[in-house]
RNA sequence: GGUCCCUUCGUCUAUCGAGUUAGGACGCCAGGUUUUCAACCUGGAGAGAGGGGUUCGACUCCCCUAGGGACUGCCA
C-alpha cells in the first residue's frame, strides 16, 4: 500500500498505525558471505512491532533492507522469512524489497537537489579520508567543501549526493521509550544519500520507504537512535513529517556483553534447534524489555491486549537461559501431546534413531507422563527414548547388578501378577504394584529400581506404573521376560 | 576522541515523591515427599552504582563521577 510521495508537508500522519519491521537480510557482523541468520534481537524487534500493530489494529509490515546488494542473498532473505514464520509472526502484506525501489529513492533525491536540501559532493576518497582524520582530531563532524560551492564549479569526476544538513540549531527526537533526546545539529554530518554509482544508501531508502509505505511508527533497535536524528533531517529536507519513533534497548548475553556466538545462540533457528517452542520464545522475548506488572506467563492475546510502547523498559536486558527454560517447560506442559510427539519424532530421526510409524501413538501417551521435567524438546526426546528401544534390550551393568537371585524371583512373581492384570492403566497398576510389595512383605525400593531398569534399559523413565502404561502390556511383559530368561 | 543511550536482589522486573520489612518471577540455599531423573510442597538468603543537590519527604526529579552500551562507512 504505497501512499505516494505527494503528501503535503506537515500533513497529519494517517491514523493507520502501521509499523514496519526493519530487518537486516545479512549479518551485521561479518561482511561476507552472509551468515544467513536472523538474530534474536531482530526477532524481538519484530515481536514488539507485531504486538503493537495487533494492539492498535494497525498493520505489521516487513521490509527487506537489501540496499547493499553484495551482502544480500536469496538464502539470507529466506532465513528471515523462515524465522518469522517459525515465531508465528507473519506480515500482513507482501514484503517490500528495498533494492527494487531505487528509482523512488533517486526521485526523492532529485527533489532534494531541487529544493537545495542536498548537494553533489566531488571529494575524492583520499580527500574524504584526510577530512575524516582531521575532523576526528578536531572533535567535529565531517564537512565537505562542495557543500557551498556552485554546481558550475563541478569537475568532471564521480560524485556522491549528500544531505545538506543544518549547521546549527537542534534536532529533537521524541522517542516513545527513551523520552526526549536532543542532538545539536553541528554534531550531525551530511550523510550520503546516493553513492558514486547512483545507488541509494540505507538512511535515504528508509526514509523514502517509510513515508511511501505509510509507516506511522518506527519501532526498532537502540542502535538506530542516532540515525533517528539524521533521518529526521532527511524528512525535513524532503518536507515530510517524521514518524513516531521508538527505540528498543538491545539484548545482551548473560554476561552483559553484546550477544555473540559464545553465549550459545543468537539466531532464532538455533533456538528452534535447541528445542524451544515458539510460544515460549514469544512469551520470554516479550518479557525481555517489556512487562505488565507482575505477570510472568501470558498468552498472545493477553500480550496484545496489554502491550504499550510506553511500558517498554529503557535499559538493555540480558538473555537468561534459566528463565527461558522455565517458560519453555511451562509451554511444553501445556502443548498437545500429538504436536509434541511429532516434534520428538523429528528430533529422534535427526539423531539417526529409527522410528517406526507405530511409535507415534506410543509417544503420544508417554509424553504426558514425562514432560514435567523437560526444559526443552531435546530433553523431552531424551525422556522418551526408553519407549522406542527394540527388544531384547541391552541392560547396562548397573541394572544387571540389581538382578540378584532374590530380585529375579521377585520380578518373576510380579510378572505373573501383571500378566493377569486386566486394567492396564496407571491407577490399577499402581495399586497392583503396591499390593505386590505388601504381599512380598517388602518396600517398593526392594524391586522398583530393578523393574525400572529392566523396562527402560537404563534410560530415564517415568514412575513404574507410568512406564508400564507407556510401553503397553505386551511390550512390558516382553521386556520383563527377556531379562528374566536371559542368563537364568 | 566526539555524539547519544543505559544503571533496583545473580538475572528479568514492580514500585510511576510520602500507605511497604522495596513486591513478583527465574535461579540459588535448606527442609519435606520419593521406585531413577525430574516434578511437587514448605521455608530462607538476596537490590535502589557512588557523591552532591531539589523537597517537609526520593529508588522515584536535577547535576557530577564511575561503569556498561550504541553510533561515528559510498554497512544496515
Amino acid at each position: 500500500m504505497l501512499r505516494g510521495a505527494a503528501q503535503a508537508p506537515g500533513a497529519p500522519l494517517p491514523q493507520l498505525h502501521e509499523n514496519r519491521c526493519p530487518t537486516d537480510p545479512s549479518s551485521p557482523v561479518s561482511p561476507r558471505p552472509p551468515t544467513g541468520m536472523m538474530h534474536i534481537g531482530t526477532a524481538r524487534t519484530a515481536l514488539f512491532n507485531w504486538l503493537y500493530a495487533r494492539h492498535t489494529g494497525g498493520k505489521f509490515l516487513l521490509r527487506i533492507e537489501d540496499t547493499d546488494r553484495e551482502r544480500s542473498t536469496a538464502e539470507a532473505v529466506q532465513v528471515i522469512f523462515d524465522g518469522l514464520k517459525w515465531l508465528g509472526l507473519e506480515a500482513d502484506e507482501a514484503p517490500v524489497f528495498q533494492a527494487g525501489r531505487a528509482d523512488r529513492h533517486r526521485a526523492a533525491v532529485d527533489q532534494m537537489l531541487a529544493r537545495g536540501s542536498a548537494y553533489r559532493d566531488y571529494m575524492t576518497p583520499e580527500e574524504l579520508e584526510a577530512e575524516r582524520e582531521l575532523a576526528r582530531a578536531e572533535g567535529r563532524v565531517i564537512r565537505s567543501p562542495w557543500r557551498d560551492l556552485s554546481p558550475n564549479d563541478a569537475p568532471d569526476r564521480p560524485f556522491v549526493v549528500r544531505l545538506k544538513a543544518p549547521l546549527d540549531g537542534e534536532t529533537v527526537i521524541d522517542d516513545q521509550v527513551k523520552g526526549e533526546v536532543r542532538f545539536q545539529n553541528q554534531n550531525l554530518d551530511d550523510l550520503i544519500l546516493l553513492r558514486t554509482d547512483g545507488t541509494p544508501t540505507y538512511n535515504l531508502a528508509v526514509v523514502v520507504d517509510d513515508h511511501e509505505m505509510g509507516v506511522t511508527h518506527v519501532i526498532r533497535g537502540d542502535d538506530h537512535l542516532n540515525n533517528a536524528a539524521r533521518q529526521t533531517l532527511i524528512y525535513q529536507g524532503l518536507g515530510w513529517a517524521a514518524p513516531v519513533w521508538a527505540h528498543l534497548p538491545l539484548i545482551h548475553g548473560p554476561d552483559g556483553a553484546k550477544l555473540s556466538k559464545r553465549h550459545g545462540a543468537q539466531a532464532v533457528s538455533e533456538f528452534d534447534a535447541m528445542g524451544y517452542l515458539p510460544e515460549a520464545m514469544r512469551n520470554y522475548l516479550a518479557k525481555l524489555g517489556w512487562g505488565h506488572g507482575d505477570d510472568e506467563i501470558f498468552s498472545d492475546e493477553q500480550a496484545i491486549a496489554w502491550f504499550d510502547i510506553k511500558d517498554v523498559v529503557s535499559a538493555p536486558a540480558r538473555l537468561d537461559w534459566d528463565k527461558l527454560n522455565h517458560l519453555n517447560n511451562h509451554y511444553i506442559r501445556l502443548a498437545e501431546p500429538a504436536r509434541l510427539a511429532g516434534l520428538v519424532v523429528d528430533i529422534h530421526k535427526s539423531r539417526d534413531l529409527k522410528v517406526r510409524e507405530a511409535a507415534l501413538p506410543v509417544l503420544e501417551r508417554t509424553i504426558p507422563l514425562v514432560r514435567d521435567g523437560a526444559k526443552t524438546m531435546l530433553e523431552l526426546a531424551d525422556a522418551t527414548v526408553f519407549v522406542l528401544k527394540h527388544r531384547p534390550l541391552e541392560l547396562p551393568e548397573k541394572v544387571q547388578g540389581l538382578l540378584t537371585e532374590e530380585t529375579r524371583g521377585r520380578l518373576s512373581r510380579l510378572r505373573d501378577r501383571l500378566a493377569d492384570e486386566a486394567d492396564w492403566a496407571v491407577p490399577a497398576l499402581e495399586q497392583s504394584i503396591r499390593g505386590f510389595a505388601e504381599a512380598e512383605g517388602v518396600g517398593i525400593g526392594k524391586f522398583g529400581p530393578a523393574l525400572r531398569g529392566v523396562l527402560s534399559g537404563g534410560s530415564p523413565a517415568p514412575d513404574l506404573a507410568g512406564t508400564l502404561v507407556s510401553l503397553g502390556k505386551d511390550e512390558s511383559l516382553g521386556r520383563l521376560n527377556d531379562a528374566l530368561s536371559d542368563g537364568a
